[in-house]
DNA sequence: AAGTGGTCTAGACCACATT
DNA sequence: ATGTGGTCTAGACCACTTC
């Protein structure tokens, strides 16, 4: 286990049960090498971590101190916070999914441009109802290279495609780019969905790369606006 | 200035600039040690940045690649992360408010919670529609404790209240957690953003805190449908 | 003046990928 | 075996806040 990992899931473990509490100052850092006997880089990387989490605020020439907020409403962030997929945003429901088709086709000139890939390459297109304890919850499109993610079958496509990706091909994902807009659903999102005319959707479009930075996905997921929810910490 | 800013700053313009293209491997890590007159850490922590914005990829073992991406794209989303305020997602149309209601309440439970007061403070209750050239496009309800932002008028929440807050006052922003929900507008919001019944509108629903942790907003931002949008860049 | 966190170094060793 | 990026150190100096 790396030192700096360590060291920001104890602090946060600490934190979370409690043994300082909201405004509180934290140890300075000086004294924190000494209790987990490292150098001040590593102790400086652990709590830049817990910065980005919203856990703790850092003051030059003050010292360290516990965001004043409640800590039920953090620990729900730092757990969305781990998962990319839509897959797992319901994590304690039961995940189904419906493949309404699933063909190869010509790249659009839009498909071409987010996934910069030759014109007219072959591209998987997806199209998946996908269920949360049996109610609709998103309607996706999905467009990927037939290169980069070969050998994929119908059978994948009902359970979850980046469990897929990440486990039989080994490949990583190493991040996705997300744009959230709203609309109103058209005929077939309102018939998929179980929505009424009229009725709000929110709309994810997405571009997820791979480690060697190669675009493999792009995709629009369309969500009934009853079941979406999009946090996110923003830091200056 | 900051050397690491300065490599992040001189390299994000190389790459901009087309110096290095779509996919192209770049120098070494050692190489730019030396060309930059640097140690390995402050090139590490540089190129970091440029990977949180999405701009390369790092791959142990191999190398450092600039990202297989638009680099227009890549422009505008550099461009969009600089902003907190809702006020500067439209940066050059023209941004007006009119104020519906400015009072002082004693804090309901729900405030109370979110900005972490004792029960019924006294907060200023803040009801505003937000124009881009003279459309509607979001109504904010905002509550933020009188004591945190002393000498509010009226005045200042038809310009920006964020620049009250950072230039007159001299606090500084740090943080703020943000969750983004879609719903249908009510009666009023139907009225305020010109909407027709039914219509969807985007809900962003904000805490913000100032760099000594405490929360000096809550606050609910309504916006019209068709003038939302959120990026957002999730790194594994 | 003293003490905080922030930056930076020069070099050691580690984990990983390619040859 | 070689070379990449990742982690870690021990200590220097800087920027900032408080006394």
């Amino acid at each position: 286990m790396k030192k700096y990992l360590f060291i920001y899931e104890d602090m946060k473990n600490r934190i979370l049960n409690g043994e300082f509490k909201s405004g509180e100052q934290l140890p300075f850092e000086k004294e924190l090498c000494v209790e987990y006997e490292t150098s001040k880089m590593t102790i400086k990387k652990a709590f830049d971590l817990l910065v980005e989490d919203g856990l703790i605020i850092k003051k030059r020439g003050v010292g360290t101190f516990i965001k004043d907020i409640d800590m039920k409403e953090i620990e729900k962030l730092i757990f969305a916070k781990q998962f990319m997929g839509l897959t797992t945003s319901n994590p304690e429901k039961k995940v189904t999914s419906k493949v309404l088709h699933f063909d190869i086709i010509k790249a659009t000139p839009l498909i071409e441009k987010q996934l910069n890939i030759a014109p007219e390459s072959f591209v998987y297109d997806i199209h998946r109802i996908r269920y949360a304890d049996d109610q609709p919850i998103v309607v996706e499109k999905t467009y990927m290279p037939i290169d980069l993610v070969p050998g994929l079958t119908e059978k994948h496509l009902e359970k979850s495609l980046y469990q897929y990706i990440e486990n039989e091909l080994e490949c990583k994902i190493q991040s996705s780019h997300r744009k959230i807009t709203v609309r109103k659903a058209d005929d077939d999102e309102t018939e998929y969905l179980d929505l009424e005319k009229g009725d709000p959707v929110a709309v994810a479009e997405q571009v997820a790369y791979f480690d060697n930075g190669k675009a493999f996905e792009f995709s629009f997921s369309v969500h009934r606006y009853d079941h979406f929810s999009a946090q996110l910490i923003i830091t200056k």
